[in-house]
DNA sequence: CCGAAGGTTAAAGTTAACCTTGAGCTCACT
DNA sequence: AGTGAGCTCAAGGTTAACTTTAACCTTCGG
């Protein structure tokens, strides 16, 4: 298939299917006599992968590593490394946004428990000298788009 | 207090504090007659509120929104609304992370309970077959750093 | 045969959130 | 007075993941 439709079934852009393929992720793709590239039906499939697996955190970067390149010769050692390591970062991840939740909520509390008998400016100083009981703690790698 | 003194106790560097000047999200600085910058007490807890709130999800676009002038003429109404319409996103986020996560998961079950009794293509292509079941769902807005 | 739709390329532009660089003050100390 | 740390500014650099642009082919329908 051409890359028209390919970027129709998987709901990509044309340019990003052939960014990704500049990048060298994306290798599944020959040329036809014409200079037109063209795909095989796995193609649909790596590129649903790809965007999948970047919505779990990953990194082009790391897909390039992980999909090497023939996807016929996944390393099940290396792959599964990574994929377990990857859940750890979102579980991680997932405490932080409970954490941040917990924090906004704490706040939301805070500013609602003195709506508005007590004058603005101390209402805000009590409110900032509540804030930050934890640790502003590191900023982290990175995540979705 | 001077910008290497802020800079060390909020553990932020001193360019970015002036960054955050720049972009007219930090205001609460005054210039001594050498021209060194001066900040009072509250641009810690600013600048911790700040980087808090980003590591909630907020840009700093929304935080200079957020944190107009003065922070002691927060409007209750509009902050509260934000506030509340992050956590929303929050919890947007984590459903998503717990998606990416369940992904994950099924994923390595999937390649673990056919180790290397298979050849790898046809594992392979097994695997790849038994992804996107839930369709690539668009992209989300953005997170983290 | 013509025009529109769709393909090709290389190169430059975009966005967010900073960091780095360079050139030049200022301060505290000895 | 000299030295080194710390401050100032403007301007340019960085990274990721794309998109846009421009100039030019190819294919298809009428």
């Amino acid at each position: 298939m051409k890359i028209g439709e390919l970027a129709q079934r998987t709901g990509l852009a044309a340019s990003r299917i052939r960014f990704y393929e500049s990048i060298g992720l994306l290798k599944l793709v020959e040329r036809q006599a014409n200079g037109y590239r063209s795909y095989p039906e796995q193609a649909v499939l790596v590129l649903n992968l790809i965007t999948t697996a970047q919505q779990a955190g990953f990194s082009l970067d790391e897909l390039r590593t992980l999909l090497p390149q023939d996807l016929t010769q996944w390393e099940h050692g290396k792959l599964l490394d990574t994929l377990q390591a990857k859940v750890k970062d979102i579980e991680a991840l997932e405490q932080r946004l409970a954490q941040s939740k917990a924090h906004l909520l704490a706040l939301i509390d805070e500013i609602e428990s003195k709506p508005d008998d007590i004058d603005c400016a101390t209402n805000a100083k009590r409110v900032l000298s509540k804030m930050n009981l934890g640790e502003p703690s590191e900023t982290p790698k990175r995540a979705k788009k």
